[in-house]
RNA sequence: CGGGGUGUAGCUCAGCCUGGUAGAGCACUGCCUUCGGGAGGCAGGGGUCGUAGGUUCAAAUCCUGUCACCCCGACCA
């Protein structure tokens, strides 16, 4: 390719709106435009990048025995009415209708289709197992589209599904598909951790999400520094309190905190100790009515282990002030255990505390030396707030890190939820109708582009991962349009590169040398040839890797080998 | 959806408070010079100041509505 013939559209400075350095490089780079709220136009530069990442993806997924296949981007109602998730999704999922009024949708997943396509044309065990995937556009209508491509309402995703007659088959091929998942990550050159995930709304028993890490990581993600241990903090449980609830030491008392409202005000203002305070966050109950709960004051609540609990609506709903003042008689800063006229859930650490301060439930006052039992009756205690970095992991070996992730896989057992719904059925070796246990397996293909660049860049832009970089080569000739020698000894050299089945970019513009640089490292081309009549003279040329500090010179004549043996090295 | 903010040239922004001929840098076009790290000069093209209405002799500027976008919260590849 010559960037005479590329829509070479770099930006030197990046559009106020890009917050996140991947967001601002896919721009500047001239990767992608935005068309709309969370929808993009891939320009030719980005779509090599995600044609790459797609390549590597179907050359795995093919090893392991899945088939490809293309299934439609608007999908009809009718399917989605019979799973239930017609009315589940909610406004997530973009509805349409044609001219007949009859309702579509635009597909943010497969699910409903391929179970469609399985129910009628597999009949036999024989035909099992068997796994489908496609590469294929989705489109989720997000409340927040964010951070570019990385979170779009539209975005492409190979998403995969596997059919089974059996548990044990189901597992099977999940593992195989892990192991994919891990050579998929491994090539593609970025650095990753696979966790173990909520199944969140697909449903389903067994899942893992493969995160990139990165410090802009929407997810955090919890693993032991002595194990395998490794979980998205949402499912990270929290290991028991090693120590017993003390005995009381003071009197519970009332105290006019006037203008506390937060957790940081009792410490600074009424030199609590954050771990003697306790926060109480109220939320819809299962029943319509109220719950309260309760962790320390330096905790976090876990929304996703709260709503699990079975006095918790789903999905957890923050109740607003005007509320909580109507069924408390406070509002949120001055909220506790003490006389609460709602149902009231602890975590583990609150109910191993003594001597503590909470709200009142009257504006402006607080209870201190708060103790359960003799102050207050113990209510239910559960795991609900986020394990923090330092403590023991769950498996009990080693102490937990936490690190950002992005979350680029997520794979799950979904076991009968569609085949049930849909009546997915085959027949086993017995001639009996036997429902269906499946699997599916994603992988955001375009989130991953993003993802990478967020590993991957420096002051100058983006240091690509050879595997999915743009172009493999660049050719810089300096001044070429004033030596004709030059000229003919890039145009040589170039063809021969190309013979030898290097993805190579001569910039033939006509541009000085400092454009030229800064360009090739914005757009991240891993390494660089650069010609001159100087090296010319000498017979050589000038080669630099994108994250070499100094360049060095390489013959003339040994320019395709030394640039070939370079890219099978890595 | 709730809370906060911003809309002026392709991009980054100034001008708005205090109403009076629409600006800068980058990018783009032509010519000249320059030519190993985002060059310089000259000449040019490009904006109904998001949009609708109002106030006023006069509105980018003040007022009201509306739309779009961005940021913070609950979802996900």
């Amino acid at each position: 390719m010559r960037t005479s013939n590329l829509l070479l559209a770099t930006l030197r400075e990046a559009p106020a709106d890009a917050e996140i350095v991947s967001h601002q490089l896919m721009i500047r780079a001239g990767m992608i435009r935005r068309l709309a709220a969370g929808i993009y136009t891939w320009l030719p530069l980005g779509l090599r990048v995600v044609r790459r990442i797609e390549n590597i993806i179907r050359e795995e997924m093919d090893r392991t025995g899945a088939q490809e296949v293309l299934m439609s981007g608007v999908q009809p109602a009718e399917l989605w009415q019979e799973s239930g998730r017609w009315e589940e999704y909610g406004p997530e999922l973009l509805r349409l209708k044609d001219r007949h009024e009859r309702d579509f949708c635009l597909g943010p997943t497969h699910e409903e289709i391929i179970t469609d396509l399985v129910r009628h044309e597999v009949r036999s065990y024989k035909q099992l197992p068997a796994s489908f995937y496609q590469i294929q556009t989705k489109f989720r209508d997000e409340i927040r589209p964010r951070f570019g491509i990385m979170r779009a309402r539209e975005f492409i995703m190979k998403d995969a599904y596997s059919f089974h007659l059996t548990e044990d088959s189901l597992q099977e091929t999940y593992e195989r598909m892990y192991a994919a998942y891990s050579r998929i990550f491994d090539r593609l050159g970025l650095n990753y951790r696979a966790v173990e995930a909520d199944t969140g709304a697909m449903g389903g028993q067994a899942s893992h999400e493969f995160h990139v890490l990165a410090e802009s990581g929407e997810d955090a993600i919890a693993f032991s520094d002595a194990s395998d241990y490794a979980a998205n903090v949402e499912l990270a449980p929290a290991a028991p309190p090693a120590v017993d609830r003390p005995a009381p030491k003071e009197d519970m008392r009332q105290v006019d905190t006037p203008g506390a409202r937060t957790i940081a005000d009792l410490v600074n203002d009424y030199g609590l100790p954050v771990e003697k305070t306790v926060k109480t966050l109220i939320v819809h109950g299962k029943d319509g009515g109220l719950v309260a709960l309760l962790v320390r004051g330096d905790h976090e609540l876990n929304a996703v282990k709260a709503a699990g609990q079975p006095e918790v609506a789903t999905p957890l709903q923050f109740v607003g002030e005007t509320e909580i003042r109507a069924a408390v008689g406070a509002g949120p800063g001055s909220l506790g255990p003490v006389n609460l006229p709602i149902p009231c859930l602890i975590d583990q650490a609150v109910a191993v505390m003594g001597d503590f301060g909470a709200g009142a439930n009257v504006d402006d006052k607080h209870y201190f030396g708060i103790n359960w039992e003799r102050d207050v009756p113990l209510p239910r205690v559960a795991d609900l707030r986020n394990v923090l970095e330092g403590e023991h992991s769950p498996d009990g070996k080693g102490h937990l890190v936490i690190r950002r992730g992005i979350e680029v896989g997520h794979i799950f057992q979904l076991g009968t939820k569609y085949s049930e719904s849909m009546k997915a059925t085959c027949l086993d070796e017995n001639g009996n109708a036997v429902t269906l246990t499946m699997g599916c397996y994603g992988i955001g293909v375009t989130r991953i582009a993003a993802a990478a660049i967020e590993q991957n860049h420096d002051e100058r832009g983006i240091t690509w991962p050879q595997a999915i970089a743009p172009f493999q080569l660049a050719l810089t000739p300096i001044n070429m349009h004033k030596s004709q020698r030059l000229q003919r000894a890039v145009e040589e050299l170039y063809e021969q590169f190309i013979k030898a089945g290097i993805d190579v970019l001569l910039d033939d513009r006509r541009e000085r040398p400092g454009v030229m640089f800064a360009d090739t490292e914005l757009i991240g081309i891993p390494h660089r040839l650069v010609f001159s009549e100087k090296g010319l003279d000498a017979s050589t040329l000038e080669y630099k890797g994108r994250s070499d500090s100094d360049s060095r010179d390489i013959p003339l004549t040994e320019a395709v080998v030394f640039i070939k043996e370079l890219l099978h090295d890595e």
